[in-house]
DNA sequence: TTCTATTTTGAATGATTTTGTCAAAAATAC
DNA sequence: GTATTTTTGACAAAATCATTCAAAATAGAA
């Protein structure tokens, strides 16, 4: 059940690359892939795509750890939370269905 | 599997009420009310459960609405928008038996 | 149709959030 | 100890978001 961040650490640990050569690849500054890593920060999509890029990892499955990371950060300290990703799931399974 | 803005036009046009009388509970101007309940503008948490009390709905119920409808337009246009949500519920319970 | 009330739209403005840079401090390795 | 890497926080620029306001559009009544 690892983060977006936490992921990518261990595979740059794995590699023992430091931030600043992943860094490079992402044309961003260590300081932001440090934050990023530890979930102070968001990754962008672009960001996502490179990082699977470099790490040889699916796209789409970062893209997934991505993007609910994103959904569990959203709906962090609502006592609704669970609920709520259940009546979405709904909702976008309604809304496929609904879009000819 | 409406949405929030179409269940509170519904809740309004039942009672035949003018925007104004809404928006001016909500202390909100009128042309923002009608951007929510046609989805153009989120509201706001606060907002959510002044129109739960103004309709007497259950305040839950509302967040539920609210919150499902963000997750929605967060994953909106991501081929992956399910199964990140569905992710996302992995996440959240896991991270509910990690806190002590 | 005209009159009136209501709703919608979009431009302008402000506030807030996000994003990135940089340098110094802290931690780690050597 | 020094050198390298990582983390932190202050700051600025950019992007996003909320709000106000007035005008345009719509709907309903007479």
């Amino acid at each position: 059940m690892d983060s977006l961040g936490e992921t990518i650490r261990k595979l740059r640990e794995e590699k023992e690359l430091p931030l600043r050569t992943v860094a490079a690849f992402l044309d961003i500054d260590q300081a932001i892939l440090s934050k990023i890593e530890r979930g102070q920060r968001n990754a962008s999509r672009e960001q996502v795509i490179k990082l699977a890029e470099f790490f040889k990892i699916k796209e789409t499955d970062m893209l997934v750890s991505w993007l609910s990371d994103k959904l569990v950060y959203e709906v962090a300290d609502e006592d609704v939370a669970l609920k709520a990703l259940q009546v979405a799931e709904e909702k976008v399974k309604y809304n496929k269905t609904k879009r000819k």
